[in-house]
DNA sequence: TGCAGAAATTGGTTGGACCATTGAACCACT
DNA sequence: AGTGGTTCAATGGTCCAACCAATTTCTGCA
């Protein structure tokens, strides 16, 4: 027996925009980049003030899930349905590079579930997918003579896709958003990533065995020598701009 | 080199906003549950509209920075920084059985990893905090012959406290507090739990035993036993609430 | 046809007004 | 003293009617 008795709501006329919003996208089946009305006609048909939604139209542009262009519009960035969750983070003093260590131990973490899952799950075709990826990538190693952030990156994406649940591409991805400037950035050291390449033809090999086991272990090394080569550009260049 | 210029920005009127009560919450030291200024103080002093301050203030309510209780004030929900990062996640269809598993899956990914670190990187003060909670649950769960959710969780985030990164603990926060009403929810299932019980006494003596290896192994079979417990629950009562 | 400038469209901001809820002060009655 | 009701000021929620700034579209001239 339960003696929660949650507050009763009199009035919640920004969910209640967005609710009808959702509605809206689902009736005309807009998807992400298409434009969704003007602000002026949404207040005159949901018959309430153009502020109220702004307000609700300012939280769903808060969650990434649409985009405000002044003098042009505003437009869809994400799929939207009725049984949404959300699940807003903040990573306090996320710009050092402490900060960035601690995001990497989570990747470390949801890369060698995701190898993992992939080996239960993946199909012929994922696995499929999955080696053209890795082909491509060192093709580029081999012209280039050098990691490529862009072909590793998809790489890796293919392996959360297939892991068959898309929160660890959701989750990893948002962090590569808001540290690329890292990922991408070789800190000063030159051979950055080197060190990290063959350990993408051993983890594709475990999925491709079905062995989640071995996929989780590769994929382990693989962010160990990341986590190396961090290290070793903070060394050198003390972080230019820690606070 | 990069060539990555940002856009200047002629109005950022709610940013500036919003960098304004960062620091002013620094400058007064407010913490988690104190008040800040009202809508119409905060606009008269920064010399902005009220609805500039209200889009701000909105924004930092959708990130759960910030509680607005009409009637009352405005009050701080968690700590803020100047060096912030948001990383709004959205679950799409995350309110059947399915999303259930994956943020599980996503659990086992982040439980097992800070355990493994809790295994490295906690002192003796961390690893007794942790045995109290752990000797707590236990007590709980002889005098009242079954898992009691609360003293549980209490364990589990003493680990990731221990882990030594904050991550873990707002992520899995995150989920449990979007889960809570199936996470706390027996789910039909009698001894839900119960076959969890003893891996978080081996996950224990793996930490204490600085075994990362040992951790997460340990940490995988306890979700383990909780994935099939939910399996259970879903086939016997066919999840009411399905879509 | 091509393109520069005008006009319409659209999000961003402002100021002012009123409503609904809250909480404190106050009061009457027991 | 304490319980319950009333009043009233403070505060967030909503609304309106403008105007500003960026963008897009249209128009008319060369």
């Amino acid at each position: 027996m339960t003696d929660f008795l949650p507050p009763i709501q009199t009035t919640a006329r920004d969910d209640a925009v967005l609710k009808a919003l959702v509605g809206f996208v689902r009736q005309e089946a807009l998807g992400p980049g298409e434009k969704l009305p003007t602000e002026r006609i949404l207040a005159e048909r949901l018959k309430v003030s153009r502020n109220t939604v702004r307000e609700a139209l300012t939280r769903w542009e808060g969650l990434g899930l649409v985009e405000r262009r002044q003098g042009s519009g505003t437009y869809l960035k994400a799929a939207v349905s009725p049984d949404m969750l959300h699940m807003p983070l903040t990573l306090a003093g996320g710009n050092d590079f402490s900060g960035l260590m601690r995001t990497l131990e989570i990747r470390r973490a949801l890369e060698a579930e995701a190898a993992a899952l992939c080996a239960v799950r993946a199909g012929k075709a994922e696995i499929a997918e999955i080696e053209r990826k890795l082909d491509i990538m060192e093709e580029a190693f081999r012209t280039r003579a050098g990691m490529s952030s862009e072909e590793d990156w998809e790489f890796h994406q293919a392996v959360y896709r297939a892991s068959g649940n898309p929160l660890f591409e959701q989750i990893i991805s948002a962090m590569h958003e808001l540290f690329h400037r890292f990922w991408e950035h070789p800190l000063g050291v030159r051979d950055f990533g080197h060190a990290s390449f063959p350990y993408h033809r051993t983890i594709f090999d475990r999925i491709a065995a079905h062995d989640p086991d071995g996929a989780r272990a590769e994929a382990l090394k693989l962010i160990a020598t990341v986590e190396n080569d961090l290290k070793r550009g903070a060394a050198n260049l003390k972080m230019s701009d820690r606070k």
